[in-house]
DNA sequence: GGAAGTGTGTAAAGCTACCC
DNA sequence: GGGTAGCTTTACACACTTCC
């Protein structure tokens, strides 16, 4: 009979009426994950069909659904279902505990990067798709051959809740995009820098505060505003540059680069990685340490083999 | 070891609501 | 009103566990 009591201190005790009595079984834990489904889906038929079972077999187990909570759970309306209040109520704690649980089964399982064939969704910032991504692709291909990495770019909206949620694995990025509720481990730091095309005509020295206000600056803009962290610091020493042009990604500077006389500060990993002949210089003013981190959600901490992926991008970018 | 009970699956048929 | 989509019910089969 596989109708057993999860807890129970032995069967002797059960028919003594001793110990706890839970009244749930693996059955119900089972009816659990379909009841997670449906509520997502809201579809008897396509729930079954991402259960693996069949559109019959799925409605039974909401039949015993019903049964099990005394109440409809979800009600047709229309050519679908509707949930009920009930299961309104329910549907949060329930995905919560039962992401719970899938945490704690892959926190016991040993993650083997040479069999791994694991999706792992990083998200990174343009910075990090300029500079830091091949290093990275590099090192987990070599290590895990079977698993693939989705880089996706960070968007302030909703991100603690797609890291929570598992859909993101980790985010690199500068440690003011990183939210405080993440944990977070430190890979490198990172200093702005100003770039011009080789045989620029103001020439090759370092600029002086006064010319570069005055020089023609492009910059990068990821939310339509014409200034940046660079800007702001000027402004707070009672300072303006002279910007021309913003482009949305770090992709589209060099090409301004060497067909204009516009200068960019960038991030000097940034600029080491711009195509061409350009030249670098310190910025004539201190501007605050970029410093970069790897990120993660409490729930993926134990996880083995967000834990190994971390490691990796930590033991890749660290030492840079 | 075999019978009985339980859980879960599929196939088929029926019912209801929507769409044209 | 007929076609279609989706859910429920019924009948039956199979696997597994428990009990004798």
């Amino acid at each position: 009979m596989l109708r057993e009591q999860i807890v129970s201190p032995s069967a002797a005790a059960q028919r003594e009426g001793i110990g706890m009595t839970l009244d749930i079984t693996r059955t119900e834990l089972g009816l659990l994950l379909t009841l997670d489904v449906l509520l997502v889906e809201r579809n008897v038929t396509r729930a079954a069909q991402r259960l693996g079972i069949s559109q019959p077999a799925l409605s039974a187990q909401l039949s015993r659904l019903r049964e099990i909570f005394g109440d409809q759970l979800l009600v047709p309306a229309g050519r679908g279902l509707e949930v009920t209040d009930r299961a309104q109520s329910i549907m949060g704690p329930l995905h919560r505990h039962l992401e719970e649980l899938i945490s704690l089964v892959r926190e016991t399982q040993v993650f083997d990067p040479f069999t791994a064939d694991r999706v792992f969704v990083i998200a990174t910032t343009d910075y990090a798709q300029q500079t830091i991504v091949p290093e990275i692709i590099r090192s987990v291909h070599d290590a895990a051959p079977g698993v693939v990495l989705v880089f996706v770019p960070i968007t302030a909206e909703g991100l603690i809740q797609k890291v929570q949620s598992g859909h993101i694995s980790v985010v690199v990025a500068s440690d003011s995009v990183i939210p405080d509720a993440l944990r977070a481990f430190p890979l490198f730091t990172d200093r702005h820098v100003m770039v011009q095309r080789e045989s620029h005509p103001r020439g090759t020295e370092a600029p002086g505060m006064d010319e570069y206000c005055a020089l023609e600056h492009a910059g990068v803009s990821l939310d339509g505003q014409p200034h940046g962290m660079i800007d702001d610091h000027l402004q707070q020493h009672g300072r303006k540059r002279r910007l021309i042009a913003a482009v949305p990604s770090y992709a589209g500077l060099p090409i301004l680069l060497q067909s204009s006389d516009l200068v960019v500060t960038v991030p000097r990993r940034v600029a080491s990685h711009f195509m061409g002949r350009v030249e670098i210089f310190p910025l004539p003013f201190e501007t605050p340490l970029l410093t970069y981190l790897v990120a993660w959600h409490e729930r993926s901490h134990g996880d083995t083999g967000n834990k190994w992926l971390r490691d990796i991008i930590i033991r890749t970018l660290a030492s840079k």
